[in-house]
Parts: C-alpha cells; sequence; structure tokens
DNA sequence: GTCAATGCAAACTCTTTGCAATCTG
DNA sequence: CAGATTGCAAAGAGTTTGCATTGAC
C-alpha cells in the first residue's frame, strides 16, 4: 500500500505550502518525518515511523518523531485513525449503536440509526475482505464545550478538566 | 447519563446469564464492574470504573479491574470504544475517507464514498452538539486473516505477528 | 543572531504479569 | 475440594518532559 510518486509529491507540496501558512520552520527531519507517513497508506505508528526515518536520518529519535506528529497534526497537516491520547473505555451497549464524538472534550454518546444500520456496503470495500458490522462516527463539538473558548488539543490533556 | 433501573436491571439479567452460558463464575467483583460499566452511558474507563467499584468494594484492584474487564469482553459482554490494544497510528490523508478495519490484525484500508460523505444527520445527534464530519468504519476480517485459524483477541496481542 | 527545534536521558502513565492466598460452583 | 479468581507488588510498553545544544530564517 505504498502510495504512488506523484502522489506522494502532491503531498508534500501541500505539506511545505502549511509549514509556511503556519509559520513553522522546515526542518530535515519534519519533513523525513512527513514523507514517511504520506508516502503510504498503512497508517503507521510512531515506532513505525521512526524504524523508517532512521533508515535515512540515524541520528533521529523518537521524542522528536512524537513531538513533530503531534506539531503537525494540530496544524491540520496529519491526522490520527481513533482519538489520540485517550485511553481505553469500556460500553455495556452490545447492541448495534452509532456514535457522536465531541473532539475537544471526548465526550461520547451512543444513539440508534436504523439508517445507519443499513449502509449498503460499497463493492470496493468488500474486496478488502468479510464485512461484520458498520459503525458510523460523528465527531463535532458538543454543546458544553462549544461555549468554551478554545481549548487547544495538543500535549498534556490529560491534566485538564 | 444515568441509566434507569429497569434498563440497568435488564442488563445485568443479560449479563447473568452469558456467565451462565460461558461458564464462567461469578463474583462480588465482576458483579460490581459489570454494574459499574453497564449502569451509565458513559464510557468509562478503566480507572474510572476502578474508583467506582472501590466505593462498594474497597479490597477491589486495578489489575482485577482489568482482567475483568477484557475477560467479559472476551465473552462478548462488554465492549470498547475505539480498538483496545492499539497505539496511535498517523494518516496523511486529510481529506474526507472512511476506514475499513479487521478486527483481528488491525489493519486499516481507507477508501471513499460520495454517500457516506453525504449521510443525514439524525435530529436526536444534532442536539448533542456543533456537527464537523461523519466517518464510518466498516468492521470485518481481511481476506490475509480470513483465512488463518481463528487468533484470539486478548492479552498479549502485541506479541503477535 | 534569535528563537524554535532537536537529541538525550529520565520520568510518567496506563496496562500487564507472576505468584501466593482466597473463593466459587 | 479443585480450579478459577483475586490482591499485591513489580515489571513493561508507549509516550512525554526538562534541559543543553543545534540549526533555520
Amino acid at each position: 500500500m505504498k502510495l504512488g510518486p506523484e502522489a506522494l509529491q502532491e503531498r508534500v507540496d501541500r505539506f511545505k505550502e502549511g509549514l509556511r501558512r503556519s509559520g513553522v520552520k522546515m526542518t530535515h527531519q519534519r519533513m523525513e518525518i512527513f514523507r514517511e507517513v504520506a508516502g503510504t497508506e498503512e497508517h503507521p505508528d510512531a515506532e513505525t515511523i521512526f524504524k523508517g526515518v532512521r533508515k535515512r536520518v540515524p541520528s533521529i529519535s523518537l521524542d522528536t518523531v512524537y513531538r513533530t506528529l503531534w506539531s503537525l497534526i494540530d496544524h491540520g497537516l496529519l491526522t490520527t485513525i481513533g482519538h489520540p491520547h485517550e485511553r481505553v473505555r469500556f460500553d455495556a451497549n452490545v447492541s448495534a449503536h452509532h456514535h457522536f464524538v465531541c473532539v475537544k472534550c471526548g465526550l461520547t454518546r451512543d444513539f440508534r440509526s436504523e439508517e445507519f444500520d443499513r449502509l449498503t456496503i460499497p463493492d470496493a470495500v468488500k474486496a478488502f475482505g468479510n464485512v461484520e458490522k458498520t459503525q458510523v462516527e460523528i465527531r463535532g463539538t458538543c454543546s458544553r464545550c462549544s461555549g468554551k473558548t478554545n481549548p487547544k488539543r495538543c500535549a498534556s490533556r490529560r491534566k485538564e478538566e
């Protein structure tokens, strides 16, 4: 699942542009870390990115990888799969349901929807494997957080209330 | 977001039944841990569950909470929000897309769907807050894993290949 | 030259494990 | 009563932080 060179180049161009717009410095490490994530569709974890980058930048350190990734996410140049900094959470609702998730505080609310339960699976997806269930996640800002002044999502979120 | 007493009782009944069916012993701790998760729709994390249970069972230990939760999940009596035991993974695709996720190996594949991009948000959800985006996750077993003999999902998954 | 970004090492948090004691069926 | 389950204490994995040094603009 490697990306074609043209598609990668496009991502890289958008990346440089994004850094400039945000006034963030362009460094060798940042570039290589971004390429490592952008060059694949495998959604690598930090360790994998680290190992990949180290081949080209042997002096790179894991904490730089982490810092860079979070910073790029804060500038909208990357995202995460799932919810960053969240510990595992448990749910006694084992029947079909969907979620509304607040991107600021992590509040998660269940809701039912017959319509969402019955979505048609695209053929392209059937090719990936056997489908067991479909879950819709709606992300947004919950009413409590909408009032507050924009709380930044980065680093030490757990200390927040 | 506490659950009504009738709804909780129903969950508890199904729980006892489930334990019996799986031949798992019923203990005071298990019962209280389950009630703690089932009594709310807040999707608590392990620490929160631990603190709640400790009010009623002061001798409970955090590792029992973890062990019990994973075991109940293995027996289909609970689920998790997000993907258990997964580290954070990064994605350079910041435009709208959806995911197919293999429940056995965690493989995640992107796919595009105009239809999924345009799902109608239920009114009940609008009441939760401001909607920013909608993402569909299709869970199943990827073609590679479909061939293999059922790999258990519990405990030390990271050691797996 | 200035201030942000890096590398190092150590700290922190969440989660898991080994083992003896305890309790359930 | 046998075997599963618990509590304890200690270990492990992944991630973050403080600080001196380096490098981009």
